[in-house]
DNA sequence: GGTAAAATGAAAATGATTTTCATTATCGTT
DNA sequence: AACGATAATGAAAATCATTTTCATTTTACC
């Protein structure tokens, strides 16, 4: 286990796009409203809940309401765009989901995310299906810390 | 990463013994609806919400109240006796603790969870502090699939 | 048994998320 | 470029988990 990958965030105007044009691939209309909050998640250095999203997508687009924020991220996130995390308070923030499942590390402070692969989940998955008798649908890895700018 | 250690539950009356015993060594006074608590969750082989031990609970002391479960849900997390599991809902369920911070695999159909020990988070978070500049206070491992019994 | 402090339950408050529904915007078709 | 079916939206209300408040009860200790 010594190969870990950070994973550097793609330009996020590409990435906003990218999101988009999966969202209409897919039949979903292209609106106003699901612009800003790609736009405002693409940017965004860490996990944002809805409504700090909302509160920063009304600065691009000031008729969006909280409710097209959560459906507009369920849809993301059926997707597989974005992906869910939880948050300290037992909240829900959304991330980037890049190329597959990662993983992640936040800035308990900040919020910063850091994004990395680890090499052995899916043999620990292995493992763990032989000795339990279970199969295993899926896995939740998520570590939480002080970032470099944020300890005392 | 071939060793895995299943880890066995221990006997739920000893258990729920244990924890009040605990409880009262840090100044908690011992009432009946802790016992109830303690008792439901101790024989319990799942993860159970809130709303589930107060039902289970209630059937011990009829008086018991949700609140108080919450409370005493806090205490005992506080004290780390139990910990919580973030459920598919969104909601926490709540669970036994061994021995410090196990991993654990739960069944998606009927909730039956089971202990693990990797070996190789404690080297994982090394590395990853080393290449992030985090230092890492925490981490939430958790699987999910069906057991042998609820697979079709 | 008496009492201070801790614990409780009921009700209300809070906060996140979802549902409802009447209105508006989008997209493929004219 | 207007049309119409349908998806998407926003506002308000509903839900659901969790927390707070507060008057009453219980516990641990003397």
């Amino acid at each position: 286990m010594a190969d870990l990958k950070l994973i550097p965030k793609l330009a996020s105007d590409e990435l906003a796009e990218d999101w988009l044009e999966q969202l209409s691939g897919k039949g979903y209309r292209s609106t106003a409203a699901r612009r800003a909050v790609a736009r405002v998640l693409a940017h965004s250095q860490s996990a944002l809940r809805p409504q700090e999203l909302h509160t920063a997508a009304k600065s691009l687009n000031p008729r969006i309401g909280l409710v097209t924020v959560y459906r507009t991220l369920e849809a993301m996130e059926e997707l597989g765009l974005i992906q869910s995390v939880h948050l300290a308070d037992g909240s829900h923030g959304y991330l980037a989901e890049f190329s597959g499942h990662q993983h992640f590390l936040t800035c308990l402070v900040c919020g910063k995310v850091i994004y990395f692969e680890g090499d052995d989940m899916s043999q620990m998955t292995r493992v763990l299906e032989e000795q339990s008798g279970y199969s295993i649908e899926g896995h939740w890895l998520q570590f939480e810390g002080r970032c470099a700018d944020c300890r005392e």
